[in-house]
DNA sequence: AAGTGGTCTAGACCACGGC
DNA sequence: CCGTGGTCTAGACCACTTC
C-alpha cells in the first residue's frame, strides 16, 4: 500500500502544509470546514491515525479548530500578544518608518552586573551600543544594548544605523531569538537625555530593561531603554 | 483483550492522572524519567499508541519532556509569566500585606469611553470605586476602578478596604476573570496625586490602564491605575 | 441515519541516544 | 548494541452533531 515517495517530510507535515497554504492563499477561510479525518485518508492514502495526527495538531497550534461530532474548521486568525519585536519592527506594526542615530558603539568591560545577567563571567568584554531612536524626525527613545563581545566579534562593524539588530543577529551570527525577560517603570528624563529627547528635565520617561533569550534558552542580549511618555505605551495582555 | 472497567475515563487519562499524581507526591521528580511508552503500554495492558498518547499530551501541557532515543522525563516546575494578579496579590506574591483607602465610591453616569469600552451603552450607570494602595504603611498607588452598575447591584455595600475586589466579584457575583489587555505608560503626577502618593509634583508615575475580561470573553472591568516610580515594577516576558 | 471526531488495538519500521 | 521516541497501518467501536 505504501507509495514510497521522496521520505524526507513525514506524511502528517505534508496534509498539515497543504491545508496551511489553502488558508494562506485564502482558498480557506476562517469557519470553514476541512476535509475530514477519513477524507483526508482517503485523500493522501494514508490511514486515519495518521490523517488524524495531522488535524489534532493543527488544532493544537490553534490554526484550526476541532467540534465533536460537527467537523473540523478553519480557526479565526490568531492575534498575537507579548510578542518580542525589535524597535524597527514595533514601528513598522504601527505603519512607521524608524531609524537610529549610533551616539556611541565599542567594548567596554567594567559592567559586571550586566555581564552577570547575560551569564559571562566577572569583567567579560561586552559590545556595548548607544542610539537614539526616532519615528519620522521625532527623537522617541535611548537604547543601549549589551552583548557578549567574545561572541559578537565584528559586531561594531555592520551599520546599524538602518539594519535591524534581530536582523543582524540571526542573519550574521544564526542566533534565533526566542523571548525576553522585561521590567518597566518610571523615571525622570534627566539633563542629558532631555537634550537627545527634546523635553523638559523633570518629564517622566518609561524605562524598559529586556534580558533577551536565544532558542536555546541562553541570555544573548541585554537591552536598557528609555522611552518618551506620549509617545510610546507598552501593550500587554495578562492571563489569569 | 478489553478487561472491560468502568468506561467512564479513558485509558490515557488515567495513565497521565496517575503520573501527575506521582510527581505532585514528590514520588516523580524535576528530571527523573517516567516510565517508556513500551513499559505504560505493558503496566496499563494498552496499546503503544494509548501510551504514546497520554505521554505526548502531558508533553504538550508541559509536564514532562520528551527526548527522542533518550526517554520521557519530568519537566522543571512551570513558572507562569504574565500573570494577572490583584493588587492584594501582587503584594502577598512579593511579600507584603496589602492595604486600601477608600477615597470615593459611587455610581457615575458620564464617562462613555469607559462605557464603551465596558461595552455598555452610552451613559450608562457605572460603579466607581477610587482607592488609594499601601504597601505597609506608605502610599504607592492610585487606582480607579470602573464596572456596569446594573451588573453588579450592592457592589458599593461591601468593604473593600481590606478585602480584594477580584475575590468579591468571583465569590459574590460568579464572576470567573480570564485575562486583561494593559497600556503601559508614564505620566507625571501633578499636584493632587503628588499629595496622596506623598511624592514631587514632577515625580514619574508609572501609568497602567487595563480593561479586564471574564472567561466568557466580556469586558468586566477597566482599572486605571498610577504607580510610585521606585516602588512598583511591572515585569512580564514576550515571545518571538 | 449519516457523518464527524474521540478512543483504542496490535502490531511495524525508522531515527536517535547513550553505553 | 539496545532501548527510546517518531511515524505509520488498517482496521474497530463509541459519542456526538446535524438533518
Amino acid at each position: 500500500m505504501k507509495v514510497l515517495i521522496e521520505k524526507a517530510e513525514p506524511a502528517y507535515r505534508r496534509i498539515q502544509s497543504a491545508i496551511r497554504e489553502r488558508i494562506e492563499a485564502g482558498t480557506l477561510n476562517p469557519g470553514d470546514m476541512v476535509e475530514s479525518e477519513r477524507e483526508l485518508a482517503r485523500i493522501y492514502s494514508v490511514s486515519l491515525m495518521t490523517a488524524r495526527h495531522a488535524l489534532t495538531d493543527l488544532a493544537r497550534e490553534g490554526v484550526v479548530e476541532r467540534r465533536h461530532g460537527a467537523g473540523t474548521f478553519v480557526a479565526p486568525p490568531k492575534i498575537h500578544f507579548n510578542k518580542l519585536l525589535g524597535y524597527t519592527e514595533q514601528m513598522a506594526s504601527v505603519g512607521l518608518t524608524a531609524h537610529s542615530r549610533v551616539l556611541s558603539a565599542g567594548i567596554v568591560k567594567g559592567e559586571h552586573e550586566i555581564a552577570a545577567r547575560l551569564g559571562l563571567p566577572h569583567g567579560a568584554a561586552l559590545v556595548h551600543i548607544e542610539r537614539v531612536r526616532f519615528a519620522g524626525n521625532d527623537p522617541i527613545a535611548h537604547e543601549s544594548c549589551y552583548l557578549s563581545a567574545e561572541e559578537f566579534r565584528g559586531l561594531l562593524d555592520v551599520s546599524l544605523d538602518r539594519v535591524s539588530l534581530f536582523t543582524v543577529l540571526q542573519q550574521n551570527y544564526g542566533v534565533e531569538l526566542a523571548y525576553s525577560d522585561e521590567e518597566i517603570d518610571a523615571t525622570d528624563a534627566g539633563h542629558d537625555l532631555a537634550v537627545l529627547l527634546h523635553v523638559e528635565r523633570d518629564a517622566a520617561l518609561l524605562r524598559i530593561h529586556q534580558l533577551i533569550f536565544s532558542t536555546s534558552g541562553r541570555p544573548v542580549l541585554y537591552v536598557r531603554g528609555l522611552y518618551r511618555s506620549g509617545r510610546h505605551t507598552v501593550r500587554i495582555r495578562r492571563f489569569r
